[in-house]
DNA sequence: GCATCCATTAATGCATACATTATAGAATGC
DNA sequence: GCATTCTATAATGTATGCATTAATGGATGC
């Protein structure tokens, strides 16, 4: 029996399991396209199979991973189609979210989280923090889905983000410093704080297309595959 | 989201509870709102709670069901803010499927599917048999949708069409005879034809935000809430 | 009579044991 | 030597049993 860490937060396994997974996945421990046993990522977690088994389950349906019956769990590489499949979704579910979040008419205080989002990106750009303005455009991708309001959306652009991680890990470092793409995202804010639906629809629609070629141009330059 | 193969080997009893599952619900014999235990449902289905925990936790991904510990599952109810939100994530991406599609240029034999779809709905609404209309629009929309050519826009609208279909059994009768609708879908079907992306994806995106107009006002009007 | 606490109960979450089955490799026949 | 078949193995899929824990109801104290 071994003893448990006195810290021990009251999480349950198959929480901890999908968690963990997770982490493995983004960190690259568990690298695109290799294959591993629900016994093997068990044992790693140092858990039952159960638990381990309904997160597979969980993060099959998220699209991270893949069941081979008898050859193990894959974990999902991602290829520039895969990518600029996701960047469409993200492209139309953002930009409904920037046309109902204009009409919705929120008040300045609502808007602040968009607008530190913003601010924080100008200062990474500043400071050439490539991680803190990943962290910051991230922010505001998913405040502005929050604020157009639709449930659905966010659930499928919370899925899609953890993919566009996965790729930006290795992307970040090959792409232009993002200047540009703030005066985008001022645009937008502005757009929203007007109440201006349609050019809220519209330039966030221009700014993911311009993110969305940039990407795939990376990931097919340099023959990037697994990520 | 992939098609399985017609011929139906001995399908696995996880696979069986998702299927028998999908069907009680949209069945109404586990009508929304309603909470049912796991060993209940185990015991219905003549197997062990396992594989149906795995399609359980495989439904609540998808928003059929929710699981609220110790007090079984409960199906999840639709209410008119639900189908809104369904109706416009739709709206979204079969706009964007008809855009793809009508730059994709595919040749008209790849379009009978769709020119299919058409004729029996102008052929359902001439003998006024609703649910062979249901079922073509059903197959017009899942068809275009695979034109658009993105396997991500496909599941996810799958799913969806689930949701769809269980409002539909309610409103179906209620709504008015579907005729401006087929005059819509032979538009969109030309202008992917003639590969004029921008009035297919606009075409579309009118089509649907007008029928989600129709669907919300009839669950308003009548109050309905669980379907 | 009411509130609080404790005990009982029952449902889930997890572990484990078992059945099924695909696959690799050996063995046998040609 | 090659192919085919059979067997052993191992991984998944499923069943079952056990532990944990939330909820209910009763009992007790005020």
């Amino acid at each position: 029996m071994i003893l448990e860490p006195l810290v021990e937060k009251t999480l349950s396994s198959s929480q901890r399991a999908l968690a963990e997974l997770r982490k493995l996945i983004f960190s690259g421990d568990l690298p695109a396209g290799s294959d591993h046993l629900e016994s093997e990522l068990a044992a790693r977690l140092e858990m039952s199979r159960t638990p381990v088994r309904e997160a597979i389950l969980t993060l099959e349906g998220q699209g991270l991973l893949e069941l081979r019956p008898r050859k193990g769990v894959r974990i999902l590489p991602l290829s520039p189609d895969d990518m600029s499949e996701i960047y469409d979704v993200l492209t139309e579910l953002e930009s409904l979210s920037a046309d109902h979040a204009a009409r919705a008419g929120y008040a300045p205080r609502d808007l602040q989280g968009l607008e530190r989002a913003i601010d924080d990106m100008d200062a990474a750009v500043a400071s050439s923090d490539l991680d803190a303005w990943a962290e910051a455009d991230e922010r505001f991708h998913s405040e502005l889905v929050r604020l157009g309001g639709n449930s659905r959306v966010m659930g499928i652009v919370y899925m899609m983000s953890d993919q566009v991680r996965r790729a930006r890990m290795t992307t970040l470092t090959l792409r232009p410093l993002p200047v540009q793409s703030n005066e985008d995202h001022r645009r937008v804010y502005r757009a929203i704080a007007e109440g201006d639906a349609k050019t809220a629809r519209a330039t966030h629609r221009a700014h993911r297309r311009a993110a969305k070629k940039i990407i795939i141009d990376i990931l097919e330059k340099h023959r990037l595959r697994f990520v």
